[in-house]
RNA sequence: GCGGGCGUGGCGGAAUUGGUAGACGCGCUGGUUUUAGGUACCAGUAUCGUAAGAUGUGGGGGUUCGAGUCCCUUCGCCCGCACCA
């Protein structure tokens, strides 16, 4: 190093709380990561899921975007123009929770905390284009999401109907399931209703087939969440058809398995059923089991283990073959929202069937078996579900499970009493919220003209400021003013729609927007080619199903009404794992000194200090007992502020524990060690960069090798998003850099570590090539940088080592030219004194060669 | 219950198509530098054994010249869905 004023620099210590700040501004100014609509360059469009402004940024978060921006920050240096944006899911519950609680604003709160975690993020130097940022409570967000809802509303995908909803009689709202608890509301405690209100609902069961087969074509997608999604959507296949019933009337049956018709020996029906409620309405011992069925939904039903019950009413179905008169029940185990809400009974081949029938001692009769010759083998104690060949069954006799469902469907098909039919558990989304804080719908009620939607030179329809909380219920329903308008068409008095959207609507289509934010229309058809799909999304699984599904059925019905031209919006999707970390119990000794149970708390990875492989509460001395590790959370006070973190050691530091050891995929167990070895890495790079030696001459050919091996393998790696394993390259390279004498080789490994290591430690990495530029030559940013060139020739060993085996067995280990002939090899290996000690003398019967690997000797 | 995933040192985890199990990190042990602590550096660290060697990827079995990897079986843990006809 010939340069002494970087050399005396590289002898002290790395201090990120100067160098973090210094590079952050620079690639602000120098507006490094402000991604080009117009560049010639390849694409690649790199997304985190945006987080919801809750106030502080979290080590899920820190994790999450760490991912993302290796990637981008990879991707720029291998020539693509990238694109990855930043924003806030800004709309929800929280902030009306905090208005109630603490008399703020919603907006207010939450621009607050947009700030306060943006601040947080731009210390941890995410290359992220700010330029683009966008926040979903906006008018200039939500006013084109108002405009999207009305294209879909008039291509007929979304409609009005009555729903269902649970309704908390005290705070006058909407609950989703996830907030009942016991039949109770999560906040006000009170028993909910079940109530009928007008909801909007988007038409995604047009889309069904679509969002299935599509999931075919998501290669880049994980196995588990693929599955998840096609569990969700639910398609099965089989005959719907009518009983006639002894009372005139018709009875509605769905089967997936119309091939068990002649085992069929009763037919049951859910308590909510039309034929149900009509008896219960004059048979009070029909009532009572019918409301008991209902409260049973979801706590008492778990109690007893799913028994099967039912009510016998008196009537009978006609079946449509033997003309048998079955007994029609209502039973518990069926619901009313799938299929039509009653059943055909077969209770020798479904385990529902079999139970009910066995309680109430109904015939259970086979009609398939493995064998014709088994047509009479008595059952078990469970159902046979499984496949075989048809026995007493008259017509469909011998004939396999697949041909019979065909040959019983075409005959109802053709006799005119069923039809084949397709059933879906996928329902519509229903996007009504009784809420203040979301996206206002863009429709208004007229008594003449009906619901209208507002024009869209109206848009947006902005949420009024002057709201208050004091009161339970929708805030929008009761403001003096807001909801009163007049008719669009008529001109007449009318009023507002005053539910707002789902916030997953939201969510559905804001990387449209990143990619692409014109003032007058959602976005531009053109730029957003140019940009989508995504090339990879990164988030966690918990979005598995609903912001997956629901983002993958708004592109695909944007594509049907002609505004984009794909279908897909995440070519690939990687879930990545929780952040976790230890929990800590004290438990506090009585009077005698014993530790009782009852008396424990939790402490907080702050509170607690290691002595002798132990650990101690530090304010009461006392021992703790360390518990599982796992995710990080408030109430078990095992959470570790990302800011402290920074504090202490630096953005690099975080960011480097972010991506070793654990695979991404996995959980990662947060751990003051750990960071401490992450820290002492950064420190160590920074003192091998004061080993550059400008004078230093000749060639190190092993490490030369060394270095374009790392380049190679840490690209595949990036790519892979197999973090973990880069970084274990990335260790091994620095080790071998450090171990060697001054050399050109050693400068070239040196600089190149430092392009590797950027994207992981990009302060770092500025830093330090910055120091370097005069001594080598460099100008401008390491950001800017390419990717390190490979030299193919160099990533060839030209000497390997050859494993020797004898009967599968490790004797010996040889070094060989590579490429070595089988006969050189076979010679060396027999030539080794180890292996003919093993042998014995023994006869060789075979040798087998595996060329650059092993010879095995089979004696 | 159904569906999916995972079991490798004290810990997190590596390991092309079956081909040297334990890369890399943490921790730990011993040593060197330092006034001390910390830092840094060197050596060691699967198990048993003084060694030669043997054993070893949850357990059992199989295929193979050769199995962490493939097949069968069994145990344990985690996740998702939950009476979907």
């Amino acid at each position: 190093m010939t340069d002494t004023v970087s050399k005396a620099r590289f002898d002290e210590k790395f201090e990120p709380g100067q160098a973090d700040p210094r590079w952050q501004s620079a690639w602000e100014k120098a507006r490094t990561f402000e991604a080009d609509s117009n560049s010639d360059k390849p694409k690649s469009f790199v997304l985190e899921m945006f987080p919801y402004p809750s106030g502080r940024i979290h080590m899920g978060h820190v994790r999450n975007y760490t991912m993302g921006d290796v990637l981008a920050r990879y991707k720029k240096m291998r020539g693509f123009e990238v694109l990855h944006p930043m924003g806030w899911d800004a709309f929800g519950m929280p902030a009306e929770n905090a208005a109630m609680e603490k008399g703020v604003h919603p907006g207010g709160w939450t621009r607050q905390n947009i700030e306060a975690m943006k601040a947080q993020l731009k210390r941890i130097g995410f290359a992220l284009d700010w330029s683009r940022e966008l926040a979903t409570c906006e008018p200039e967000y939500y006013g084109h999401e108002q405009s999207l809802f009305i294209d879909l509303y008039e291509a007929g995908l979304v409609y009005r109907r009555q729903a269902t909803v649970n309704w908390d009689p005290v705070d006058m709202t909407v609950l989703a399931n996830e907030q009942v608890i016991d039949g109770k509301g999560w906040r006000s405690g009170a028993e909910v209703e079940k109530r009928k209100l007008d909801q909007w609902f988007l038409k995604i069961t047009d889309f069904a087939d679509e969002l299935l087969d599509g999931l075919g074509s998501l290669d880049g997608w994980p196995d588990k969440v693929r599955l998840m999604q096609e569990n969700w959507i639910g398609k099965s296949t089989g005959l719907e058809f009518s009983f006639d019933v002894s009372n005139g009337g018709k009875l509605a049956v769905y089967s997936t398995r119309p091939d068990t018709i002649y085992g069929a020996s009763f037919v049951a029906v859910a308590a909510d059923h039309p034929i149900a409620q009509e008896i219960a309405a004059s048979d009070a011992e029909a009532k009572a089991f019918c409301e008991d069925c209902k409260r049973g939904g979801t706590t008492a039903a778990e109690i007893e283990a799913g028994e099967k019950k039912g009510f016998k009413t008196q009537l009978t179905a006609r079946h449509p073959f033997t003309g048998e008169a079955l007994p029609v029940f209502i039973a518990n185990f069926v619901l009313m929202d799938y299929g039509t809400g009653a059943v055909m009974g077969v209770p020798g081949h479904d385990q529902r069937d079999f139970e009910f029938a066995t309680n109430y001692e109904l015939p259970i009769l086979r009609v398939v078996a493995s064998d014709p010759a088994d047509a009479d083998k008595p059952f078990g104690k469970e159902a046979e579900a499984g496949d075989g060949v048809i026995v007493n069954s008259d017509m469909l006799n011998g004939m396999s499970v697949e041909d019979a469902k065909a040959k019983v469907i075409g005959r109802a098909e053709a006799e005119a009493w069923g039809n084949g039919t397709t059933v879906w558990r996928l329902r519509d989304w229903g996007v009504s919220r009784q809420r203040y804080w979301g996206t206002p719908i863009p429709f208004i009620h007229c008594d003449a003209c009906g619901v209208v939607p507002v024009p869209k030179d109206q848009l947006p329809v902005v949420l009024p400021e002057d709201v208050d909380f004091k009161q339970p219920g929708n805030p929008l329903l009761r403001h003096p003013t807001w909801k009163h308008t007049s008719c669009p068409k008529c001109g007449e008095d009318a009023q507002r729609e005053t539910d707002t959207l789902d916030t997953f609507v939201d969510s559905s289509w804001y990387f449209l927007r990143f990619a692409s934010q014109p003032d007058d229309r959602p976005f531009d058809p053109e730029e957003v080619a140019k940009w989508l799909p995504v090339e990879q999304y990164i988030g966690g699984i918990e979005h598995a199903i609903l912001h997956l599904l629901y983002a993958r059925f708004w592109t695909r019905a944007l594509k049907h009404i002609g505004q984009i031209n794909f279908a897909e919006p995440f070519a690939s999707l990687f879930t990545q794992g929780m952040v976790t970390h230890e929990t800590y119990q004290v438990f506090v000794p009585d009077d005698k000194g014993q530790t009782t149970l009852p008396r424990s708390y939790m402490v907080s990875p702050n509170e607690v200090e290691r002595r002798d492989g132990k650990v101690y509460e530090i304010d009461s001395g006392l021992e703790v007992e360390v518990g599982r590790i796992i995710k990080m959370s408030k109430s078990k006070k095992n959470v570790v502020d990302p800011d402290a973190i920074l504090e202490d050691f630096g953005a690099d530091s975080a960011r480097w524990f972010m991506l070793s050891d654990s695979p991404p995929e996995r959980d990662l167990p947060w751990s003051v060690a750990g960071i401490e070895g992450c820290h002492r890495f950064v420190q160590r790079v920074w003192r091998l960069c004061g080993a550059v030696d400008v004078d230093a001459q000749g060639e190190n050919k092993d490490l030369a090798r060394k270095t374009h091996q790392t380049i190679a393998a840490v690209a595949q790696d990036i790519e892979a998003l197999s973090f973990n394993k880069a970084v274990a390259r990335l260790y091994e390279l620095t080790a071998a850099a450090e171990k060697a004498a001054p050399s050109e080789s050693r400068n070239h490994a040196i600089v190149t570590l430092l392009q590797l290591v950027s994207p992981m430690i990009p302060h770092l990495a500025e830093e330090a090539w910055d120091l370097l530029a005069p001594a080598l030559g460099h100008s401008g940013l390491i950001a800017d940088a390419p990717w390190p060139e490979v030299d193919e020739a160099l990533l060839v060993e030209d000497e390997v080592t050859i494993a020797i085996q004898h009967m599968g067995k490790l004797r010996d280990t040889i070094t060989a030219p590579k490429g070595a002939d089988k006969d050189t090899l076979e010679a060396l290996a027999l030539s080794s004194e180890k292996v003919q000690r093993s042998i014995d003398g023994k006869e060789i019967r075979k040798v087998i060669v595996v060329p650059d690997r092993l010879v095995n000797i089979v004696a």
